[in-house]
RNA sequence: GCCUUCGUAGCUCAACGGAUAGAGCACUGGUCUUCGGAACCAGGAAUGGGGGUUCGAUUCCUCUCGAAGGCGCCA
């Protein structure tokens, strides 16, 4: 990091005539290029009526005899590129040893409260692999985040109240009645019958109400919307099997959280909000911002390019967007954050434009603090994923599934150590695709336990531990004690290509996490232990580690990039097993 | 119809406007007297199509074809 700044200063200080211009300091892809490379003389070369090459060997010749470089060299049609000496690379070695576990993070969200809304499953509706994606993606984005010192509060937004959950109360009435059953009879049965009867419940009555019609059919359309109504008045009727069923669902929830490594700091539910985004709404009528029309009240988004949307209905309760807008406001007054994200899948992605354009309206503070960040869809590559037609997959039997694969292929393996592998075999494969990419799920194919997958990773850091462990208790162990016998073991050191390879790509790492912290995206994380693993398993084959001159040295580099690998999975939400 | 996003190898996906477009799976052939074969090595195969901007385009602009999502009483 401070070679950069070294570099970027002396070229601006030998040409001001390039200050305006950004100067770029990346990590070339092909190690033959260097460490590093700028395309300075390339982009500022027409400016100065030069010709890049030209140009780059004058930046050359300015930048020789930089402390830490070994050499300087310049590449068609005008690159210049940085190597690194090997005294260089070496000490981002010890640094890695001396920091542990904390390598890779820094400070640039330092002090930094950030609101993270996540997950978001409905109660009465099924946790499915859609849910499973965000929950990974959230998580992780909550561990960059901390990474950069922020503090995070993660939080889940469920609509316990609304048509979804009219339509599931509406079957469920169906089937005590048919079976002539209580609810008080229901609830003795095992959590997973009744997460089943909820999902079968809410597929019958969504189904009734889409083939409903009006004037002729059974009536289910206005039957629901009855219900609907009740559930928002808490009518008595209504109320205690609107409360079990939710809270099946939410104990159904909390278990996936638990399975899955994430522990919410606090819930929010529509049915908390929505009186409040009522109020909301009718107070900003007078203002302007809101309208009545056909006995509703809608919000003019299409005045500002976006479109209109219902806020309050004609049978006067609020919808989504009312209690969303009132939500904001509940957040802050729990956690007064300096950002507010939620994420959502795509299809949500219009919808918040225009709740935020309402919220710029209402509370400026508040909807300038808010991010909506979106990931695609995950569905089915061989047919439509659809709760109504009951296909849907559920998160926990994907989980579940992947462990038996896990324990079909790996007899020997513990109970407990199948379930991490499971949990990152299928987390990584929401996690290693960028968000804004679709997910063509198949089981075959998404859950791998080899090459680019989360198993691969956990597999190469449980392969440092076994080397690791071999020599325990003889010198090495007690070499780490004294960093400056670490040092000089290191700096005595002649290296192999695959040990410079990986020392380069160990050294990457901070700029990695900092990057997917960023961009939030983990995927590029992901990519990035992949490589990390790859080269070390290639190390792995080419060179004996224990025995011979380098033990001690590539001992030291073993137990690096396991420690690089156990962060990195750390930050991705992914347990490392020791063993597997 | 209008708006948004996306089309890369047989399949699933990568690639700050940058150097020879990378992986995995599948397929074919190979590696093991070695610390863990969930491993390693080698091989074939791709930017939907037409224009444009740029020293340089998978990336930006435009047209076209195709797919997904969204568009006043669902969430």
């Amino acid at each position: 990091m401070k070679l950069q700044q070294e570099i970027t200063d002396r070229i601006k200080s030998s040409h001001h005539e390039i200050l305006e211009t950004d100067i770029k300091l990346s990590r070339p892809a092909d190690s033959s290029h260097g460490d590093f490379t700028t395309n300075i003389a390339l982009v500022a070369a027409k400016k100065l009526g030069k010709k890049p090459l030209d140009l780059a060997n004058e930046l050359k010749t300015e930048l020789e005899g930089l402390e830490g470089v070994e050499k300087v060299e310049i590449a068609e049609p005008g690159f210049i590129n940085f190597f690194v000496a090997k005294i260089g690379l070496l000490d981002n070695l010890s640094e890695i040893l001396e920091k542990g576990e904390k390598y890779g993070r820094g400070g640039t969200l330092e002090s930094k409260k950030i609101m993270l809304e996540f997950a978001d499953p409905n109660p009465f509706k099924e946790f499915h692999i859609g849910h499973l994606r965000n929950i990974s993606l959230g998580e992780s984005f909550a561990r960059l985040l901390e990474a950069q010192g922020a503090q995070v509060m993660r939080v889940n937004y469920q609509g316990d109240v609304g048509m979804h959950v009219a339509k599931a109360l509406w079957g469920m009435r169906q089937t005590f009645d048919k079976l002539q059953l209580t609810i008080d009879q229901f609830k003795k049965k095992p959590l997973k019958e009744r997460i089943d009867f909820l999902g079968k419940a809410y597929a019958a009555g969504a189904k009734a109400y889409e083939e409903d019609d009006p004037s002729t059919g059974s009536g289910a359309k206005k039957e629901i919307q009855e219900i609907n109504l009740k559930v928002y008045k808490k009518d008595p009727q209504i109320i205690e099997t609107w409360e079990e069923g939710k809270a099946w669902s939410l104990e159904n929830f909390e278990k996936i959280y638990k399975r899955v490594g994430t522990l919410y700091e606090r819930l929010y539910f529509e049915s908390e909000v929505a009186e409040r985004g009522k109020h909301l709404v009718l107070e900003n009528i007078e203002k302007g911002i809101f309208e009545r029309h056909e006995g509703a009240i809608v919000f003019r988004g299409e005045n500002e390019g976006l479109h209109t949307r219902v806020f309050v209905t004609k049978e006067d309760y609020a919808t989504y967007e009312a209690k969303d807008l009132a939500l904001a406001g509940v957040k802050y007054r729990d956690f007064p954050y300096d950002r507010s994200i939620i994420i959502t899948a795509h299809e949500q992605g219009p919808y918040f434009k225009v709740i935020l354009l309402a919220m710029k309206k209402i509370e400026p503070e508040l909807a300038e603090k808010t991010e909506h960040y979106s990931f695609g869809f995950v569905s089915l590559k061989d047919e439509k994923m659809s709760s109504r037609l009951g296909n849907i997959i559920s998160g926990e039997w994907l989980l579940d599934e992947a462990k038996k694969k896990i324990e079909a292929n790996f007899k020997e393996i513990e109970e407990k150590t199948a379930e991490k592998v499971a949990v990152g075999a299928v987390k990584y494969s929401m996690l290693k695709v960028t968000k804004e990419a679709g997910i063509a799920f198949s089981f075959d194919e998404s859950i791998s336990l080899e090459g680019n997958s989360g198993p691969y990773i956990q597999y190469t850091y449980a392969r440092t531990q076994s080397v690791l462990a071999k020599v325990k208790s003889q010198s090495f162990d007690k070499a780490q004690d004294k960093k400056s016998k670490v040092k000089s073991t290191i700096q005595n050191s002649k290296l192999e290509q695959e040990e410079i390879e990986i020392i380069r790509m160990l050294s990457k790492f901070p700029e990695v996490v900092e990057e997917a912290g960023d961009k939030f995206a983990p995927s590029t994380l992901c990519n990035y232990l992949f490589e990390l693993s790859q080269k070390f398993n290639l190390f792995y084959q080419k060179h004996k580690i224990i025995g011979g001159d380098s033990e001690e040295f590539r001992l030291l580099l073993t137990k690096a990039v396991g420690q690089v690998i156990k962060n990195g999975l750390y930050l991705l939400g992914i347990q490392s097993p020791e063993k597997m």
